[in-house]
DNA sequence: CGGAAGATTGATCAGTTTCAAGCTCCGTGG
DNA sequence: CCACGGAGCTTGAAACTGATCAATCTTCCG
């Protein structure tokens, strides 16, 4: 388990590889902050001044349409780190990202970063991994938005979310409001796709909690072999 | 202009900072091999054993449905490289790649590469810059899916596309297959969402080739502060 | 206990897909 | 040189998925 209280920079994967000179610079350079929930780190368009890194709470970054409708692109945990892609290229942030809980949130400027990085390749070479990460966890976003209805994206988050919660059958603790967000759905259509899996005996619904009761049958849905009945 | 056909390796921009002596060393370890229109580079969940650069031709990288209808994730022209998130994560294509012309394609292996790049901070360096401007399309392509509807996204990929070859008003040269595969609709629709532009004046149509008559009406429709009527 | 935020449910509506039929352009072979 | 055939495109009608609106209900927390 991420222990980020103790040493929170040493604690952080993207450092993993770092000497002790280099975590005593990244040290010096990072300013920590607390966020409440629901408070914005950054707006899109926002003239970017560094990166962040998560060590306590969640943060949502998300694309925001005009009519308040939003699509989150990616939700942050401790050690995660976000807007990394605005020091690399262009110089404004492309999204929002906001405080799901109350949060801890390491800042880390712009130019001193870039300079430890230009010099370490071991730290280059950690961000490339974590982008390219990204960059697939992008691609089966857009691929499930086109090529995939709602109950398929729906029954890949829950396996996915399960699995990395723990073992096969677990329970989830998500608001439906945020799965909407996540999924690029209303939250009256999550609502009901929820109602249908639970009708159809793949999952039971606990008020916010989820479980999964049939992995097996949410597999083939999620692959898209086998569809949701009226 | 990039010119790959003299020296195509120096004129990648991605090695535009390299030394001479570290060019000499990606010559000898890229292969060069020609690509048939329509022919697969490589197919999604296939061993990853490197990544390619396009000299000539274009190449489109995308994700298939089981039915058939795809999602184009990029369109690569000259000078362009693809699979780089297979050298850093995972080790299976995570989407495919057919060349849309005859293509002149350069692969590069794995191991020699990674351990170029390792030792360098600048090729690093210029890699994390072209992950990072892919991200930022990948991040508006999924907004642009779920928060917009596709009048306002063919708007936008207009303008782009305008843009990008050259001045104001300018004629481009797409299938509408494409264009349907791009913007994640059916071929029918984008018929038919053009025939509307054309209509209310926004563009002409000469068989394949799109004129933009309207820059500034279409940039409204792309911001969502216009709608295209019946 | 009260209020606000989140969730459910039903009815209706809009955007897009799908199916189907026919068209146009273009290269090829007779 | 023309006819054939195919690929790509267009257009219409019907079906569907998911959005929106609206009313009601539940949950949670101060």
């Amino acid at each position: 388990m991420l222990n980020l209280a103790a040493d929170p920079i040493a604690a952080i994967p993207l450092f993993a590889g770092c000497s002790k000179p280099q975590l005593e610079r990244l040290r010096n350079i990072a300013s920590p902050s607390v966020y409440e929930k629901g408070g914005y780190i950054f707006t899109e368009g926002l003239e970017a001044t560094g990166f962040y890194v998560v060590a306590q709470g969640q943060v949502k970054i998300f694309k925001a349409a005009p009519d308040g409708r939003e699509q989150i692109l990616h939700i942050m945990g401790p050690g995660e780190h976000f807007a990394e892609v605005a020091m690399f290229s262009g110089s404004r942030y492309p999204a929002n990202a906001m405080a799901l809980s109350k949060a801890r949130i390491i800042f880390f400027p712009k130019e001193p970063l870039v300079a430890l990085m230009r010099s370490d390749p071991a730290l280059c070479w950690s961000m490339l991994g974590s982008m390219a990460r990204r960059l697939r966890e992008f691609a089966s976003i857009i691929e499930g938005l086109t090529l995939r209805e709602l109950p398929a994206r729906l029954a890949s988050y829950l396996l996915l979310a399960a699995e990395s919660a723990g073992g096969q059958a677990v329970e989830l603790d998500v608001s439906k409001t945020l799965l909407a967000g996540l999924l690029g759905a209303s939250r009256e259509t999550i609502s009901r796709a929820l109602a249908k899996l639970a009708d159809s005996g793949f999952i039971r619904l606990e008020g916010r909690r989820i479980l999964i009761e049939n992995p097996q049958g949410l597999d083939a849905l999620a692959k898209g072999e086998e569809k949701l009945g009226k």
